[in-house]
DNA sequence: GCATTATTTGTAATATTCTTACACAGCATG
DNA sequence: CATGCTGTGTAAGAATATTACAAATAATGC
């Protein structure tokens, strides 16, 4: 099953290929897609002006088993092409528009980020920091933060987690690295200069250097184990947005991999994190 | 048409208040969704071990004339992104699971929190945050990840922006605001003990308080603005990760807003602050 | 320009799929 | 234990889609 992502724009494309009452009934489901999708093949070869069989031979024509099936594949095109697409942010957008523009925006990141996941990396990052001695998450302006939150999220798992905003101190950490070091450098672009110098000065050392960066990136260049993530932005107006959620998550994904390499009896010690924190609180009523 | 947003979240809410048969037949379209769409009647009915009919009632009860037209709602709503249910990781899981699960859960989180987007109090936040001498930004644990992400984005429109994680730091900061100065908490629980006291000194200022938490809790109550983000957490085994994602998305909203308000002749001065970077990266080839 | 062949299109029969009417089974209530 | 209710399946019927075939149209070779 092909799946055609916009079937409407292969139709518009192979107009001109079809005969002339296959461009009929074309034209009706062009007109009106979604009246399209709720009728029968009776009501669609009247609306076009057909028979019954044309339009069965037009759908087979667009690799669907028979009629159903093509609505079914008109359906879902017409669902996933206009909902969660990225879309940019105009000037002329006002507060009922652009919100929901941003949120499509990072869903239709993470939507795509997760087709293509690079697992094979993931599993290998996944089994570096689970054996590591310490981990150091490295990253710089927006990557800070998520690097930031990273050691948030590693500390728990009895590994010891450094993170560093600092050039000098990532430079200097990455000298002094050895076996059982792990760097896990963060960068949308991978191209940030005293991040890949940092990089380079780990790699003369025994450590263990793993991005999360755009592939062929220098900083890739760099890596043993690089997780691609490939997250176009509109970079021109706003800063990254999107590419730091897909980070973010895949930190998640990375943790909840440690976790459950960890396996279950590593569970009270989670809690027992957790509980620490409940004198922190105030009790919900 | 009603056209459900999310099909397969609303059957799996009304799952208990089915009879067996009927639930029967939504536990093998939970199961194979895409595969649903592509069956006949029968085929489902074999499936769920259940007769025809009463797959054919089931699709009635979900507002559908019948079972074709249910399918071609269930294939809008799986193509429209909705196949993101949120479900938690289980150790049983391996590397083709997870990280999928995780990051249905992120898309589902945002879409949940599209949907319930309090416009209002962006607006305002937007508001206060455009006309600001200051603009504190405080969070603790992950939340100080967030707080940090938003000082890099919203430094650039020429307002002095302060972040700091020490909570005694906050204090005092708090204690010395004056008008026109914005706090804005940041706490997914709006629990936390030592943020709302910072919260309660600032109160006593001139201060503006705005708050990212969840309605009705303590925080919120402290606060002048308050934008509610309602998400629901597996806090059980893991730490809160959708929450700050859609507590980052909700930021880039509020900087996208501050954006538009400074109008288009503002862009220039972001494209400068974009170039200062330029010379810390090594070019694309 | 005509005959032959290939292509396109519609008609009608057939097959598939869905829906409805109805009857039986299970369960609670009086 | 009877009665009525709800839930479920059987079987007949209606709607819908597909196929086979024949007619019409267009294309090609002589």
């Amino acid at each position: 099953m092909t799946s055609e992502p916009n079937l409407l724009a292969a139709i518009q494309r192979q107009l001109h290929d079809l005969n002339k009452s296959e461009a009929k009934v074309a034209n009706a489901i062009l007109n009106a897609p979604e009246e399209a999708t709720r009728s029968s093949i009776a009501a669609l070869a009247a609306m076009a002006g057909v028979s019954e069989p044309s339009v069965n031979r037009f759908c087979k024509r667009f690799d669907a088993t028979g009629f159903p099936d093509f609505k079914l594949q008109l359906a879902r095109s017409l669902a996933s092409g206009v909902r969660y697409v990225s879309r940019a942010v105009e000037f002329s957008d006002d507060i009922d528009t652009f919100p929901a523009k941003l949120f499509d925006n990072a869903i239709s990141a993470l939507m795509t980020a997760k087709e293509e996941l690079p697992l094979k990396a993931i599993a290998q990052a996944v089994d570096q920091i689970a054996q590591a001695r310490r981990v150091y998450f490295f990253g710089l302006g927006t990557s800070a933060a998520v690097a930031r939150d990273a050691e948030h999220k590693f500390f728990r798992f009895n590994v010891p987690v450094f993170t560093h905003e600092d050039p000098l101190m990532q430079r200097m950490l990455a000298a002094s690295a050895g076996v059982g070091d792990v760097f896990f450098f963060i960068s949308h672009t991978g191209r940030t200069k005293v991040l890949i110098e940092a990089a380079e000065i780990a790699r003369q050392t025994e450590a263990t250097i793993v991005s999360l960066t755009s592939p062929g990136s220098p900083l890739a260049d760099q890596s043993h184990c690089c997780i691609h993530v490939n997250v176009e932005e509109d970079t021109e107006q706003y800063l990254p947005m999107t590419s730091r959620l897909v980070q973010l998550v895949i930190l998640d994904v990375l943790a909840a991999g440690v976790t459950l390499r960890r396996g279950e009896g590593f569970t009270p010690h989670l809690a027992r994190i957790k509980d620490s924190l409940k004198d922190t609180r105030f009790q919900a009523s």
